[in-house]
DNA sequence: GGCCTCTTGCGTGTTTCGTC
DNA sequence: GACGAAACACGCAAGAGGCC
């Protein structure tokens, strides 16, 4: 949508300095970024902030949102946290299935970088109530609220420092839509179905573990594994990196080094595809041609192009592979880090 | 204007819950 | 036990963004 703004020359010379100084790319760029950020204190304003923190007043600056976030989302410390034991595989296998190397990601888990943010803001709470356990309900309502904070400062800051949309934030809810917070909680955090299996990708990739209790209410605390993932430095959360990915690099390979001993059905995934792409399947039309030859029977044209989009991301994210353009089409390509991993991951 | 890719909102069938 | 309402689980496809 185009708006025609009518700005006093003051204002519109101020903004032109900016730009020509390099600290915006275009004044689409200043006006995007200004309104995010109004709009952003509009709704927590309105909202209070009952959800966020217990000794917290009221919302009234830009400086009192940070502390917000980097409370919840800076490391928290490891030996505060009491850990619990990892999901066991009846608690992961579905009804028919009798081996975790069919278990595969859901597709629409398109990235790592929400569930390790909703990872930080579990242990804070953790730490904070000094507890194993805490309920579900009230993890997810605040991972929710500190998630959109969260996408919000991350569009901001990569407007103003790429000037271009970037998409680290993919994946974190949107302040505007229940819709995406809903599926942030029900597939990148994790949630407990009627039949005591855990879903989410929290939950799925054994970082957190859930319990009902006799009061039928969720608990949730967060593993060995899941601590250890959420204590490593992360360049967007910790050093206000915005350029050199969502992971650092210890991070990606704990990740690779965690999926390869617990999580076998994301294995599968990775070495499936990078396996095709090494072949010289490149193309997403190749892939999910191959993958279709290879990946369960029943799976729809639909369900494959979820599910080969989703590792593709992900694979993308932990920089095994990367999407090249050409002209309107990719080119899938594996990296180094990607045969490295594919010769450990087939042996 | 049209095409391709990717993200994410929505539709639908199934299951569970509450009431009578 | 029957029924309707609500919640859940799964899967599809609309639409935004980027490019020619």
């Amino acid at each position: 949508m185009k708006l025609l703004l009518v700005l006093p020359n003051s204002i519109f010379n101020k903004i032109q300095q900016l730009i020509e100084s390099g600290k915006y790319a275009s004044s689409s760029d200043f006006f995007i970024a200004a309104v995010e950020n109004q709009l952003l204190l509009e709704t927590t304003l309105s909202k209070g902030t009952d959800v966020v923190l217990p000794d917290t007043d009221t919302i009234t600056s830009e400086k009192t949102r940070e502390d917000i976030v980097k409370r919840f989302v800076l490391k928290p410390g490891k030996e505060l946290i009491k850990t619990v034991a990892t999901p066991l595989p009846e608690q992961l296998l579905y009804p028919g299935s009798d081996s975790e190397n069919d278990l595969f990601l859901w597709g629409q888990i398109n990235r790592i970088f929400p569930m390790k943010v909703g990872l930080r803001i579990l242990a804070n709470l953790l730490a904070e109530k000094n507890e194993q356990y805490i309920e579900l309900d009230e993890f997810t309502e605040k991972a929710v609220e500190l998630a959109k904070l969260v996408r919000s400062r991350l569009m901001a800051e990569t407007l103003q420092i790429t000037g271009k949309k970037d998409s680290l934030w993919s994946g974190l809810p949107s302040e505007d839509s229940d819709k995406s917070a809903s599926r942030y909680k029900m597939q990148f955090l994790a949630y407990l179905r009627k039949d005591g299996i855990i879903e989410g990708g929290l939950g799925r990739l054994k970082f957190v573990n859930l319990k009902r209790e006799e009061n039928r209410k969720t608990h949730i605390g967060i593993t060995e594994k899941g601590l250890e993932f959420c204590v490593l430095e992360n360049p967007i959360l910790d050093a206000g990196v915005y350029n050199s990915g969502s992971l650092s690099e210890e991070g990606r390979q704990f990740y690779l080094r965690h999926i390869s001993s617990e999580v076998p059905g994301e294995t599968r995934a990775f070495v499936d595809v990078l396996s095709l792409l090494k072949e010289g399947k490149n193309s997403q039309s190749s892939l999910n041609r191959e993958l279709r030859k290879i990946w369960p029977k029943n799976w729809s044209g639909a369900v494959i192009n979820t599910q080969r989009n989703g590792t593709v991301s992900r694979l993308a994210e932990l920089s095994l592979m990367e999407k090249i353009k050409n002209g309107i089409e990719v080119e899938y390509r594996i990296s180094k880090t990607g045969i490295d991993f594919l010769a450990k991951g087939t042996k």
